[in-house]
DNA sequence: GACAGATTCAAACGAGCGTTTAGAATGAAT
DNA sequence: ATTCATTCTAAACGCTCGTTTGAATCTGTC
């Protein structure tokens, strides 16, 4: 306290981010419902009232949460999957679309960082939304959704959009039954392998889309 | 009301039964945590401290809803798959064994009947546990997994155990998730054309997994 | 050093929740 | 008709929640 004497990080801030980074936590750990603005601001290291002076109430604070990392996270899935078809001249095949798809929705649960709560979040708000669908919905998910069922199309030629389409659901579908599988090994108490699982996992469920959407392109 | 003079259906339980039918559509339609006691018993037509004579509190209610229909569930899905391999001697193929397990989890959901609510709980209760973990998934989901395990396994020889049993989440990964975005879209208000949509949804989930188990087992 | 605005704080507010209670209605048995 | 346990009801209890309030404290400026 005494020395360091000019430069703290962005002075009048310092509460509102500790309160985002307190809120992003407890969110991803035990959901909306069961967080309350009392344990927000404990952990915070702050009042109560904090949240309403910064935020102007919970619910805001839940949607700034988000607000903070999804413009980077829908950029990043979104060119992650686009360099895939710039860089070597149009060689993309169906493996690597979806295994990069795989990869960037798993590799944050993996590291222990920070990554992994917004994934959590993204994987709890899917299940039981509590922004509005503009926000969330129209904003992160449909975009990334579009672009996967554009890859896909682009690297299986006999694929209509209705079939790409329900291919997306089904990665998706899985991947979100893997986080919530593993948010709920954690709070059953149990912390296992998880890093060497979570690969065999992303690996198998690579692997089975892709046989899957074969098999949806080779039909009628 | 003044004639039928003597047999009243269950004359001491008509209440409780009232309240298990409104806690069961509540709870499907809006979840544990958004459904209060007040709530269900207004839909009951009785008061609110029914819930405490008859169940015990809330939690137990809940508790019974599940009670009430999990047995009959677990038994017709189980022996549903069972079925296959003992009728006509052995001829069942991967297609059945998939198809079979894909109808039987979202027929439910075709016709409007009391089926639909009970498979929408089981969607909920599966990402947001409220339940002991040994009443739901070590009675109910766990026995219907290992089913369907050995069910694939049968039918395909090649399959090891532990890739059966990934298979057995990324098929139920799928289809909670088809679920819930049934859900997602009626709350959200409109309700297109369903019916048609949800055969052509099962149809899919049933072709894709039986590429993807296809393609795990047919790797080294 | 005094002022003004921004920030933090302890305390309380009002609403909703699950639950409890004491007593009134009910219905069958004596 | 009286008894008695069962069932139901209106009212309240105690608690937690998100939010508000008004004063205290901090921060930078003249």
């Amino acid at each position: 306290m005494t020395f360091r004497p000019d430069h703290q990080p962005e002075p009048g801030d310092a509460t509102r981010t500790r309160l985002l980074d307190a809120a992003e936590r407890l969110f991803a750990e035990k959901g909306f419902e069961h967080t309350s603005v009392r344990d927000i601001t404990a952990n915070a290291g702050t009042n109560v009232a904090a949240v309403n002076y910064h935020f102007g109430g919970k619910d805001n604070l839940y949607r700034e949460v988000f607000h903070r990392r999804l413009a980077d996270l829908r950029e990043r899935r979104i060119s992650t999957l686009a360099d895939l078809f710039e860089s070597p001249g149009g060689t993309a095949t169906l493996e690597d679309v979806v295994s990069t798809f795989t990869s960037a929705f798993l590799e944050p649960l993996m590291d222990h960082s920070e990554g992994r709560l917004l994934i959590e979040l993204i994987a709890r708000e899917m299940v039981s939304p509590h922004l509005p669908r503009v926000v969330f919905f129209e904003e992160m998910i449909d975009p990334v959704r579009e672009s996967l069922g554009r890859a896909l199309r682009s690297v299986v030629p006999g694929l209509t959009e209705d079939q790409a389409s329900r291919c997306v659901h089904s990665i998706i579908g899985q991947l979100v039954h893997v986080i919530h599988h593993a948010q709920l090994s954690e709070q059953a108490g149990r912390q296992p392998q998880e890093e060497l699982d979570l690969h065999t996992i992303a690996d198998h469920v690579t692997r089975f889309s892709i046989g899957g959407i074969r098999a949806i392109a080779g039909q009628s």
